[in-house]
DNA sequence: TAATTATTAGTGTATATACACTTAATATTA
DNA sequence: TAATATTAAGTGTATATACACTAATAATTA
């Protein structure tokens, strides 16, 4: 298991916008750390695992799958395209385009799937049941924020 | 046409990762929306406010105060620089340079922490004292994962 | 069916993030 | 004091984020 580091006093900002953004950065390190040799970024493995899921999506299904902005999924696709684990293909709809994964896509995924574990367990064993489930409850009442 | 996003329930990912992401950017861009009259963003905010903390800081001790990577805040000083909010001089030691607000920097910040303010209070509102109390403890422990 | 509206994708622009590396200057040590 | 190590800042590169806007296509309506 990976060493979680030290722990220093950190306080919080006044601004809880700046804490949870703090946490978020934080908390990506931890996992790109734990991913690094699978060559993905959580990022990454998390946006090639919501193509498997069900039916091959369109980028506009796989943006509200994943509640990220369309054209920010957009970029992102790009880099793992070009490292050739997605393919893009025509749609039913001239309008949109159908993504699927390729074979070294599925292999970087069952790689990254694996270590993605690893940090899960670790994430769990540092905060507690408890903690990790209040954790899960108050991220996705935040989330609500925004419709 | 059938509404996507109501096709997909807003369950929490299993990858908590992801939803530590995902309610930043929610709460990003609750707080960016609230200060949109200001012309700042939450980040840009935060950095302009904690220049004028104490003795001005150089890029190091700002990036330590904000507990932000130093090569990221250099690059998020630029544009406030740019937009004449930020005037960088030259710091005791020839190595480093002091950053301090100009008069305009000032009036924004005035702006921008009064709307602040609101999104704040909003957020205490929508959370409640004890779930806002117990997120800021579970983020700041979040944060610790990384040294 | 022609005109209008809605949907889907992509681009321009800009900020935010951070790792690897470089340069310059100060501090420490042999 | 000369050599070495440390510190501060900046740059190259790349991904992540999202608003405003455009283009193309499909669906709906007059």
């Amino acid at each position: 298991m990976k060493n979680i580091g030290e722990v220093y006093p950190k306080a919080p900002s006044l601004c809880n916008c700046m804490n949870i953004r703090r946490a978020s950065r934080a908390t990506t390190q931890f996992y790109d750390e734990v991913l690094k040799s699978s060559g993905l970024t959580i990022a990454q493995l998390s946006l090639l695992r919501h193509i498997e899921g069900g039916e091959l999506p369109t980028i506009s299904e796989l943006a509200n799958m994943m509640r990220i902005d369309r054209t920010t999924l957009n970029r992102n696709v790009k880099p793992l395209v070009d490292a050739g684990m997605i393919v893009i293909n025509p749609g039913k709809d001239s309008r949109t385009r159908q993504l699927a994964l390729t074979e070294v896509g599925r292999e970087v995924v069952v790689k990254g799937w694996e270590l993605w574990g690893e940090a899960q367990a670790s994430l769990k064993e540092y905060l507690g049941e408890d903690d990790l489930a209040k954790i899960i409850q108050l991220l996705s009442k935040l989330e609500a924020l925004v419709p």
